[in-house]
RNA sequence: AGGCGCGUAGCUCAGUGGGAGAGCGCUUCCUUGACGCGGAAGAGGUCAGGGGUUCAAUCCCCCUCGCGCCUACCA
């Protein structure tokens, strides 16, 4: 022991201190521990970001978790990773190729992926790492990458287990594309935005000449793959013109005009355009009514053969501009109104999402999701708070197959094989259906380019089979060509035993490795320890942004892998926005830097101001305030300590349970009773999730019960005591202290380890200490504490009130009205004096006030104060009208009550009694204060 | 459009069927032997508005207004 410098310094114990924790193998979970287990998995965070608000807020609950089951005798993993977000990944190397001028297709597959993961070893995740800066006890020896070896051999198991099951199957639909990435996305990587757009209102002529029907879109250049118009089958506008043809304009095209109930004829001119290939309302059309599909924009978002010569090849919006124009040359546009709408956006990049017709993966859904609504149903799953039950429920009700299939290179290629020389049920061959699209046009050996083919008629040309695949920058496979899949790299078909097998150049969403994290971490599919010890993990906590993108998707694997829930709990916590409620992004420039945080306040204040904030349900809205208000309580326990260690040499070998009633205090009971409040409260509210609550409990505690009461009264001991009653206050001090700390420790990891060092006879860390559970109470000294505290309150308010200068001495004569508060302010006559500044106190049931007296009424005791010259009966006489007031309101508040019979029919009696009680005393009070100002008025 | 949530002190937020609390800010005073990142004493609220249930409503129910989020639709 030493002694504590004059100012904690967070920067130069944070780095010193986490490191011992690491080395020391605190945070390693043991697969042979007697411990009972406790498991946390981190939701895995994208391995292209950096840490912001939202991870810094999860991750000090999750560690204030872990910390405290550590604590209290568990075995606890936390175990760290991160995820390999395919698209963004994708995108920053990608970025990278463009600034070399190179692109993917250039190096090709393998050489980018080789690419990605050099990205990664060099800068991927940050995040993950920068966690270490606030403090948190994962387990780094387990860390786990979705990309990983392991990890991968999960998604292939669950992959392949799922296609053998029929569970998994491709099929031709409308899906959302977003042209910039290039892929497909699943419902919910699409953002809608409300976008200020136009809608155009078109002339289609009808087959007599002269007259038109006219429909109204906000996508013009879509009409070249129109395929019917719509109204509705009760519109007398148009129920005769139902069955006619009109002639679509700018192409030569004739289509029908279909009856249709969804049509809203309220809305635009009633008159529907049907784009059946690139809306996801037309296509639903187009299926009831046997329409076809006519794709006109292409993956790159550009206008296709289809769409005519005329516009082919100009991109979504140059095609829109020049449809307009052409319609306006012909005269067929008939109007351009402003109009509001919602547009799909990439989550990724925030191009606008084009819906086009592709094959892909699909995971067919609803049983896995029949599981999932029945494990939170019944309670073996909780979401806190319970209110995301709803949402819950109602999200898994409409779900939708799940696309998995994404049209980039980083990530789990899809196990999947065909085979181009096999034939289909209906005799034709695979390779004649299967069609390549290359990079860049092949020159043939007679000068003759071709920029695609089937696979057949490349084969047949002479072109080597790898050499097809490799320069493929697309590849159509059409639905009913047979998928082979397994769990080992297919070298040759099963059926014809060729090796020229096609792989699916496709890979999986990121998400769908991320469902199967809380078991492909500990090692499924293989049996291990880790498994057996540590699922069903037992708390997840999150934020409910990604409650159906993951949450959801994790207990659907977990229940069909594991047979077993993936997490007991799902603690759902609030998003972190700014002072103004917005959510922060970097377009909007609003911010805050966790790390600027840690380095301004250091990371325990910024922690606990983070765990303050976490009141269930609501959002948190960050103020940089507040975190310096936590600075300044770290301050105020720093320097309580450093009281406290000034009187080590009072410290003794007694246990504080092995003191009796008698050797202590009243003030040493008082707060020890005070402290067993705390702790059963921090327990009770940290289980419960109440983060907030257990910070706002010792928060209090620590400064107003043992800084302002219990270490001022301990002073007059300190500094005048025997030897004896020093040692049990310096033993009781220290007591405190200690369990401040360990209290503390899960929401302050580094400066409660560095005072336990100071306080504290041990070597080792405070981690490994257990958390206090239950002590001893003093219901007793708690309420004869109430006097003291009346009593030093009601001096001290006369004190300030009358504007006495605190470095004036004054007497103090208290009347007491009943022997407890006689015996006990008596007993503790010292520091009252001290407490007051008072150089003389009378405590007596026989006092009487001298007529130059201020006055205090408190519970069963009366305080005067003789001021002589220096009372200005004036500015009393109106502090005590004041107050008179205030007992008067009360009093009348409170016989209102007590006169009504209804009330004295049907309140319990314990109120009735509380009112009854309240009544008499206020009269008391108001009666001595009445008395106090005649006597005033006298002078 | 539907659902959820929120509206409490100047600001950021807790909270409860029996006359409301914290932090910061504000006012006055204080070089009191841990701490001015401190101490003492204060000011400040018809708990968004209206109606209902109840002996009693800030809290439960209904409506209105304002704000936020989610889901769906938006030709």
């Amino acid at each position: 022991m030493g002694s504590l410098k004059k100012v904690f310094n967070p920067h130069e114990v944070e780095e010193k201190w986490y490191s011992f924790w690491q080395e020391s193998n605190f945070f390693t979970a043991h697969t042979d521990s007697e411990q009972p287990s406790f498991c946390i998995v981190i939701p895995p965070p994208n391995v292209t970001g950096s840490l912001h608000m939202g991870h810094a807020l999860n991750a000090t609950l999750q560690d204030i978790i872990t910390r405290w089951k550590k604590m209290s005798g568990f075995n606890v993993l936390w175990l760290p990773g991160t995820d390999h977000a395919g698209i963004a990944t994708q995108n920053v190397v990608e970025k990278e190729l463009s600034k070399e001028g190179l692109d993917r297709y250039k190096i090709g597959r393998d050489e980018f992926i080789k690419r990605v993961w050099k990205w990664k070893d060099l800068y991927g995740g940050k995040i993950i790492h920068q966690l270490k800066k606030l403090g948190c006890a994962c387990d780094w020896s387990r860390e786990r990458f979705t990309l990983d070896e392991g990890l991968s051999k999960a998604v292939r198991e669950v992959f392949v287990r799922l296609f053998e099951e029929g569970l998994l199957y491709r099929d031709n639909r409308l899906i959302n594309w977003c042209p910039r990435c290039h892929t497909a996305l699943s419902e919910l990587e699409v953002e809608y935005e409300e976008i200020e757009g136009s809608l155009y209102l078109i002339k289609y002529p009808l087959k007599d000449k002269d007259k038109y029907i006219i429909v109204a879109t906000t996508r013009p250049e879509t009409m070249l793959g129109d395929t019917a118009v719509a109204v509705h089958p009760d519109d007398n506008r148009y129920s005769h013109l139902i069955g006619q043809l009109v002639q679509l304009p700018l192409t030569n095209r004739k289509i029908k005009i279909i009856a249709e109930p969804s049509v809203d004829p309220a809305f635009g001119t009633g008159a529907l355009k049907v784009t059946p290939a690139h809306d996801f309302n037309d296509e639903a059309i187009a299926k009831r009514h046997g329409l076809p599909s006519i794709s006109v924009i292409a993956e790159d978002g550009r206008m296709n053969d289809n769409a005519g010569e005329d516009y082919k090849g100009l991109n979504r919006y140059e095609c829109r501009k020049k449809v307009v124009a052409d319609l306006t040359k012909l005269g067929l546009l008939l109007d351009v109104k402003k109009h509001s709408h919602s547009v799909g956006h990439c989550y990724r990049c925030k191009t606008v999402i084009e819906p086009i017709l592709s094959i892909q993966w699909y995971v067919s859904i609803n049983s896995l999701a029949s599981e999932a609504v029945k494990a939170v149903k019944e309670g073996d799953i909780r979401l806190i708070p319970e209110i995301w039950n709803n949402n819950y429920f109602a999200w898994m009700k409409d779900i939708r197959d799940w696309c998995i299939s994404r049209q980039i290179w980083w990530g789990h290629q899809i196990p999947v094989w065909y085979c181009p020389e096999c034939r289909m049920p209906d005799g034709k061959s695979q390779g004649d259906m299967i069609e390549h699209i290359f990079y860049v046009p092949l020159t043939l050996k007679d000068n003759e380019s071709i920029s695609s083919g089937t696979y057949s008629q490349l084969i047949s040309i002479g072109m080597e089979h790898n050499d097809i695949i490799k320069k493929s920058k697309i590849i159509r496979i059409p639905k009913d060509v047979i998928p082979l899949s397994q769990k080992h790299d297919l070298q040759e078909c099963p059926s014809c035993g060729s090796r020229n097998i096609i792989r699916d150049p496709d890979v999986l969403d990121t998400w769908f490795s991320s469902a199967l994290w809380p078991f492909s971490t500990l090692g499924w599919p293989d049996k291990t320890d880790d498994l057996r010890k540590f699922y069903p993990t037992n708390v997840l906590v999150t934020g409910f942004d990604i409650l159906f993108f993951w949450v959801a998707r994790m207990i659907m694997m977990g229940l069909k892998f594991m047979k077993d829930v993936p997490f007991k709990d799902v603690y759902i916590h609030a998003l972190v926005r700014d002072l103004k409620g917005h959510k922060m992004s970097k377009s909007k420039g609003n911010v805050i830097d966790p790390l600027v945080m840690i380095d301004q306040y250091g990371a325990d204040a910024f922690r606990f101001c983070l765990a303050a904030f976490a009141a269930q349900g609501r959002d948190v809205r960050f103020s940089e305030k507040r975190v310096e208000g936590y600075r300044h309580f770290i301050n105020k326990l720093w320097n309580a300590s450093r009281f406290i260690v000034e009187y080590s040499e009072f410290k003794t070998d007694r246990m504080i349970s092995e003191y009796s009633d008698n050797e202590l205090d009243l003030f040493s009971k008082w707060i020890l009773s005070r402290l067993a409040a705390t702790i059963k409260e921090v327990n009770r509210d940290i289980e419960a999730y109440r983060f907030n609550d257990a910070a706002s409990s010792i928060y209090q505690f620590v400064w107003h019960e043992f800084c302002d009461w219990y270490i001022e009264t301990t002073k007059h001991v300190l500094y005048k005591g025997s030897k004896k009653d020093k040692e049990a206050v310096v033993d009781c001090l220290y007591y405190t202290v200690k369990n401040i700390l360990l209290l503390l420790h899960p929401f302050m990891p580094f400066v409660t380890e560095d005072i336990w060092h100071e306080v504290s006879d041990s070597n080792s860390s405070i981690m490994l200490e257990p958390y206090p559970l239950k002590i001893k109470s003093y219901p007793q000294a708690e309420s004869e504490m109430n006097y003291f505290i009346d009593a030093v309150s009601g001096i001290r308010h006369i004190r300030g009130e009358l504007n006495i200068s605190p470095s004036a001495e004054i007497k103090a004569n208290i009347k007491t009205l009943s022997s407890r508060p006689l015996r006990v302010l008596n007993d503790n006559l010292h520091a009252i004096m001290k407490l007051t500044r008072c150089n003389d106190i009378k405590i007596a049931d026989d006092i009487s006030r001298s007529e130059d007296s201020a006055i205090s009424i408190k519970n069963e005791m009366e305080i005067y104060v003789p001021l002589g010259g220096l009372l200005d009966v004036k500015s009393e006489i109106n502090r005590l009208s004041k107050e008179i007031a205030k007992v008067e309101s009360e009093i009348s508040f409170v016989n209102k009550k007590l006169m009504n019979e209804d009330f004295l029919k049907n309140a319990p009696t314990d109120i009735i009694e509380k009112e009854r009680g309240k009544i008499d005393l206020l009269i008391e009070k108001g009666k001595k204060i009445q008395e106090s100002i005649q006597i005033l008025k006298t002078i």
